[in-house]
DNA sequence: TCGAGATATTTTAAGCTTAAAGTATTTTGC
DNA sequence: GCAAAATACTTTAAGCTTAAAATATCTCGA
């Protein structure tokens, strides 16, 4: 039978072929949202009401903690995955608190290197400390080895997630 | 020696008696956001693409669909997990697109039903068959095992944090 | 029944986010 | 050199999101 052959298709066939019958990667799609989003939810709120700092704002401040030579704002845009437009206006608010420190490329007018005033940096290393217990706290009940397999799987989403996207930008 | 020594721990008293030493979890949340942020933001693409819609009203609008009897403001909001002044201005988007209708509540005057139109639905009927294949084809290289398998890690990442909120709202 | 508290919703102010268009500068190919 | 393309960044308009305050209505107990 056309079902049971062993026919080798590649992902993006299998799918095509069999609509309908996806429940259980649309269960799977609708728990990994839930379960990331409760997390995220309860790390912003800490963050808020512990430091008075927002979550982008935190981000921004670990790309440049773990680049203390200062760095481009096309650097930050692409490191964080965020738009231009994005990091132009969290450059500017954190500016405005006296965390950043800004200065003009010096091989190119265009672009401008931050990085951490000393505030920042100090401002930053006391919650980075406190984040890390906050999310040790949050994966408690997780044993180093269903850590090690969930780190599996979630690299193996990542990868045939990217397929999925190639998948689409080769269509257009 | 102490550090040897089987004492049993809860897991929050693990997390505070060894500060530092959390790299494993700090690395599992970076990728679970990465990965979640990469999928998400495939799906919200495609939504706007192929039908010009976002997700958080997609997500509205799949409420409904389980739900044709109806549902209030303040159903929405808790289902969805978002506030209730998101769902007022989502609804008025989708009320604006004609894609919902809306009603007021026969028992009580404060609140108003609202539930797909019958554009809205036949709209919603055809963007889920959609979405549900796009799912399938973005997890495609997990084998149903797999699939399993992080279904399971997840539950059991939603309820340490749920713990861990819980432990945070008991300190006030 | 009356008033206090609870509940359903809206409004407001602030911030995050993006896509698209615009500006300034640099790089590249001829 | 110089024009065209690429790059770095900003601006704009639109939408999402929240917390907090405000409004309207309901419920419940004395």
């Amino acid at each position: 039978m056309q079902d049971t052959m062993a026919v080798p298709l590649d992902a993006e066939t299998k799918v095509a072929e069999r609509p309908g019958d996806h429940q259980a990667e649309l269960r799977l799609w609708l728990r990994l949202l839930t379960c990331t989003n409760l997390i995220e939810t309860e790390i912003r709120r800490r963050l808020r009401e512990e430091f008075n700092v927002t979550l982008p704002r935190f981000d921004l401040m670990a790309q440049l903690d773990k680049n203390p030579s200062g760095m481009t704002l096309g650097e930050l845009s692409s490191r964080m995955m965020v738009s231009n437009g994005n990091v132009t206006g969290l450059v500017e608010r954190l500016l405005a608190q006296g965390l950043l420190d800004r200065r003009p490329s010096p091989n190119d007018r265009r672009a401008q290197l931050v990085s951490l005033s000393s505030d920042g940096r100090r401002a930053f290393r006391s919650m980075a400390r406190t984040h890390e217990n906050w999310v040790a706290e949050i994966f408690a009940e997780l044993g180093p080895g269903e850590i090690d397999d969930m780190m599996r799987l979630l690299a193996k989403a990542k990868t045939s997630t990217a397929k999925a996207v190639a998948n689409r930008d080769a269509a257009q």
